[in-house]
Order: C-alpha cells, then sequence, then structure tokens
DNA sequence: CCAAAGTTTGACCGATCGATCAAGTTTATT
DNA sequence: AATAAACTTGATCGATCGGTCAAACTTTGG
C-alpha cells in the first residue's frame, strides 16, 4: 500500500518533523520563487534573492532545488495545472449564458487570487515560451478542442451566435488575465495604488455583459 | 530658421556622409535592441548581444548609448509614441460602431506589424513598470480621461449601452494585444507556426463582431 | 595638408551570477 | 550509544555581465 509516499508539496499528513519541517521550507521556497520570478523573469530572477526571500541561505535553496532551471520549472508546472483546472461549467449540457459567466468570474477571480501566477505565465509568453516545452501543443490545444466542440455544438443548435470557439478563449483569456498581468497600468489609469475588490468585481460584471451580449446570450 | 536640427533617428536628408552612417547605425541598434529585448527581457538582454545583431563591436554600442538603461529608455519611448498614437477615430463626432471598427483593426494592425515594440511594453507592465516613469500616470490617464468622455457622451445620447469607458478600454486593449504579446500560445492552439494574415483578420472581425454587440451597435 | 573632432575596436575591470565543495549540525535507525 | 542519513552553511569557483580605457582610424573644416 506504500503508506509513506509524499505526495509533492504540502500533504505531509501524519509525518515526522523531518517532513513537516521539510514541506513547510519547499513551500517557502516555491512561494519566494514564483515572487522573485514573476517581478524579474526568469533571466533577472536571482537564486540569491529567492533564498533570501525564502529564508535560507543559498546553498541551502541548490540542496532542495539543484539548479535555477528546476526550481522555475517546479514554479511553471504549478501555474499550468491552475490554469487549466478552470472552465469546468463549459459542458454541452450546460446553460451557455451561465457557463461563461462563471468562466468569466472564475478567470478574473484567479487574477485576483493568484496574480504572480499569471504573470510568471505572461512572461513566459512574452519570451517565446522557451521553457513551455509541449505545454502548449499538447494539453492546452486538447483542452481548447474539448471546449471548443462544446462551443460548436451550441452555435449549431442555434444556442448562441456562430463564433471561432479557438479565438473567443483568445478574447476571454486576454480580457481576464490582463487585470493580473497589467494590474499597474489598470491602477494607474484608475487612479489607485493598487486594485480593489470592486475593481476587480465591475470589471467581471461588465466584460460578462458585453460578452453574453456579444454572444447572443443576453 | 535652423534647418540644420537633426530631428532624431533617420531624417538624414541633405546630410554628409557621416550624418547618414550614423543614422544608419542607430537604426539597427535600435531594431537589434527592441529585438533583444522582446525575447529576453531588460535583465535577460546583454549589451554584447544588441551590439553583435546591429553588427558592431560592443564599446562602439556604448558609444552610441551610454548605458544600457539608456538605450531601453530609447527603445521604450518610440513604442510609447506608437501606443498613443492609435484611437483618433474615437472622437463626438464620430459614428461609435465605425469609431470601435477601426480602433479595433487598427489595435489589431499594430500587433501585427509591431509585434516585438507590443512585448517589450507588456514585459514592462508585467514587471511592474519600474522603468515607465510616470507615463501611466500622467499620458496614459489623460490620454484615457480624454476618450471615455468621448464614450459617456455616446452612451448619454443612447448611442450605445451604458459601460465603464475605462474598463472597456482595458479589454480592447487585452483583446487585441494578445496577438502580439502571446502570439505563440495562439499559434500553438491554432496549429500553426506563426500566425497568417488571415488569422489576424479573422480575429479582428470577430472581436469587432462581438464588441459591437455587446455595446449595442449592431 | 593639417589639426581637431568624431568614430571604431581589442583588451580589460570589478561586480554579480549560478553552482559547488567541504566541513559542520541535526535527525532517524538499530 | 553508535552509525548512517538528511540537512545546513561559509567560502569559493569559473563565467558572464555592464561598462571603461587607450590607441587606432576616419572624416571634417580651415
Amino acid at each position: 500500500m506504500d503508506l509513506s509516499l509524499e505526495s509533492g508539496d504540502e500533504a505531509a499528513a501524519s509525518a515526522g518533523p523531518r517532513e513537516r519541517a521539510r514541506a513547510k521550507i519547499e513551500a517557502a521556497i516555491l512561494s519566494a520563487a514564483e515572487a522573485v520570478f514573476a517581478e524579474h523573469g526568469f533571466s533577472g530572477a536571482s537564486m540569491s534573492e529567492i533564498a533570501r526571500r525564502a529564508g535560507i541561505p543559498k546553498p541551502n535553496l541548490h540542496y532542495y532545488c539543484k539548479t535555477k532551471e528546476e526550481l522555475y520549472q517546479r514554479v511553471l508546472r504549478r501555474i499550468l495545472d491552475l490554469w487549466l483546472g478552470t472552465a469546468d461549467e463549459i459542458q454541452a449540457d450546460a446553460d451557455p449564458a451561465a457557463a461563461f459567466s462563471h468562466y468569466i468570474a472564475a478567470k478574473i477571480d484567479l487574477a485576483r487570487r493568484h496574480p504572480l501566477a499569471s504573470r510568471v505565465f505572461a512572461n513566459e509568453l512574452i519570451h517565446g515560451a522557451p521553457r513551455l516545452g509541449d505545454f502548449l501543443e499538447n494539453e492546452l490545444q486538447a483542452w481548447v478542442a474539448k471546449k471548443s466542440k462544446v462551443i460548436d455544438g451550441w452555435v449549431k443548435t442555434g444556442k448562441m451566435h456562430p463564433v471561432d470557439p479557438r479565438h473567443l478563449f483568445f478574447m476571454l483569456w486576454a480580457a481576464t488575465q490582463t487585470y493580473a498581468d497589467f494590474a499597474v497600468q489598470i491602477a494607474a489609469v484608475l487612479g489607485r495604488k493598487s486594485l480593489k475588490p470592486a475593481d476587480y468585481d465591475r470589471a467581471a460584471r461588465q466584460t460578462t455583459e458585453i460578452v453574453l451580449r456579444g454572444l447572443g446570450l443576453q
């Protein structure tokens, strides 16, 4: 049964103090790394700063993550799983209006709760995704193909105006993630130091309205 | 009249071979710098690689641009002017539907013709705009305020559904620039090596349709 | 034709980077 | 208690970075 199998990062359920300490340190490392990678990009991020923010000496950081590349891959993988976890509402038997409403709300909520993750991913894409492996061509494309079939179905049954589902997703991704990736710009235009909950709410409401009406769902 | 005033980069109209050579070199430098900054970000970009792509030795690059910071500022300034130059169609006496159509088309055309510029700007925003000075708070905010008044006017005269113009701009910026900033992702999902003209056309058409209908303009 | 100014370039500098090492400490096992 | 394994850390390495220097070369103006 192998109950001693470590489940990765944080699920140190019933374990000795060593496992628990290790889980805590690895969590601190991943959190610090995400912040530094989001702020400075891969090249600009330094292992020294990540170690400092995680509260450990630099050689100790290398003990847990052999190379900067490996640390980045760990951070990235966590983000990709977060990314693919959304949009379970878009299914054939769902109501299109409700599904898109929920999707937009969920995506903007993701931007609010995980802005650093979004920025690391955006940074990776901007620079040509040199460290993303085959995620885009395999996992993401399959994800889009599956959801596109659902939307094509809605179109064929006259439930919404005809659209190219793929470009629709590009638009939804962009319109929602912009509130994480380009938050500085948005905050500056809105005259704030940082975005408030009301800003995200208004963004979600207006984006939903325009998109639903634009798709003939309202 | 001071006809000898150099107008900056390339307008070496009637000048000696030295001025013309200088203009050509500076153009090569800015072009190379834009490409390298877009690909690697500020920290990741190296003066050596910029010099190599511009076809000159590194000390010669420093002769034309004292520091990496100064070179980046020059590249950035050129991009910001390009950015603010769009959207002259959004004016009080214009037809809203035509104005938004033209704006979306112009923005996507900008993404197609200047993807590197868009990526440098996006990269700057993602990392908190540490080198953007007061552009966001001054120039951009004023730009948005001016255009927002126009849109507010259209709303008050019942020409379109009520919206918060600022969030509308966030959506339009995101939906159009995504075709430059995240072109790798889009190309991968569409199953292409790089985006084709038809992709941009379809993007512009569908984005325009959804937005116009969403704003009650169609 | 000559001196001054502008331009080019190989060699080099200190700083910082990712990564390693070796010696230490702490914890788990028997 | 003893041994092995896991973990910690100051010191240090070679590589690369942005930037400089001084000596050469080229154009310009008188």
